[in-house]
DNA sequence: CCCCAGGCGGTTG
DNA sequence: CAACCGCCTGGG
């Protein structure tokens, strides 16, 4: 991806199947908010603000050293309009085809493979804005605190951070049930059990077994795990939306194998279409 | 008071 | 294996 640098922001121009609000909002991150008219998130102790002032132009406010980690979260590297193509050639009907069109600038970011995990074990019988609210609180007890100037912000805690906060430290976080699942994810890691290194070189199927190793991953946090933050667009998380949009639109069944290797982007195009029609934005 | 929220673990038939 | 049920918490 080309841009030009100045005064502390990345221009793009000639973006396409690209859109900020919809990429930020289809619920596959907790961190990221609009905030008086831009969209600002931490990512790996990052900070960056951006704004999408027409559909094929980006600006992307962040270090210039940060810019190429920020085209690879945002999945700018990768050609949307061949995913769309292979997306189509798989599925039968006119309900995939409505559905790209309606969430045609959604990506699926590239986030990291551990805030991921626990986020989305956090996401477990929760809704969005109180999954952020404890992702933050996570983060401002037991994140490295980050002073940038005027801005202070808090990187995801490490895996270290959280086994050494303990289990009862998480739960008073108001994690609840979730807290005993975090705190055995981040005891995984620290002795050994789990290593994040070697799940990013593992295959779809060996890291889905491995996820579903940990206390409190289940078939459909793994997946979004796979997903959002292993680059694994074939993985399909089946939620209660996805379940609703298969009796709906394919009542004879929905073979996922026979999906491709972007079921998960599908999925997630599935998933934006219906929840907007349902008026619900969360 | 109820129900639900992008599930999961444990138990039961 | 399928069908249940309880679960921390907060909001409607």
């Amino acid at each position: 991806m080309k841009y030009t640098y100045s005064n502390g922001c990345a221009f793009f121009e000639n973006v396409s199947d690209f859109d900020i609000a919809q990429t930020f909002d289809c619920g596959q991150c907790f961190r990221f908010d609009l905030v008086d008219g831009y969209w600002q998130g931490i990512s790996c102790g990052r900070f960056a603000r951006f704004n999408q002032p027409s559909p094929d132009t980006l600006e992307i406010y962040a270090d210039q050293a940060d810019i190429d980690y920020w085209v690879t979260f945002l999945a700018l590297d990768t050609d949307y309009s061949a995913v769309k193509e292979d997306i189509a050639s798989k599925f039968g009907g006119q309900t995939i085809l409505s559905a790209m069109e309606c969430g045609s600038g959604i990506r699926i970011l590239r986030q990291h493979p551990w805030e991921t995990l626990i986020s989305f074990i956090i996401s477990q019988n929760n809704n969005i804005p109180r999954i952020k609210k404890i992702v933050e609180s996570l983060c401002r007890e037991f994140g490295e605190k980050i002073e940038c100037g005027e801005r202070v912000y808090y990187a995801f805690p490490t895996p270290e951070a959280l086994y050494n906060a303990g289990e009862s430290a998480i739960f008073a976080l108001k994690t609840g049930f979730r807290a005993r699942y975090i705190y055995d994810a981040a005891s995984r890691v620290v002795d050994g059990r789990l290593n994040i290194d070697a799940l990013c070189e593992m295959d779809s199927d060996t890291l889905n077994e491995a996820l579903l190793e940990i206390c409190g991953v289940g078939p459909k946090v793994a997946a979004c795990v796979s997903l959002f933050g292993f680059g694994h667009t074939e993985a399909f998380p089946i939620d209660v939306w996805v379940k609703r949009i298969m009796l709906k639109y394919y009542p004879d069944g929905l073979d996922i194998k026979s999906l491709g290797r972007y079921a998960g982007v599908a999925q997630q195009y599935l998933f934006y279409y219906e929840r907007y029609l349902g008026g619900d934005k969360n």
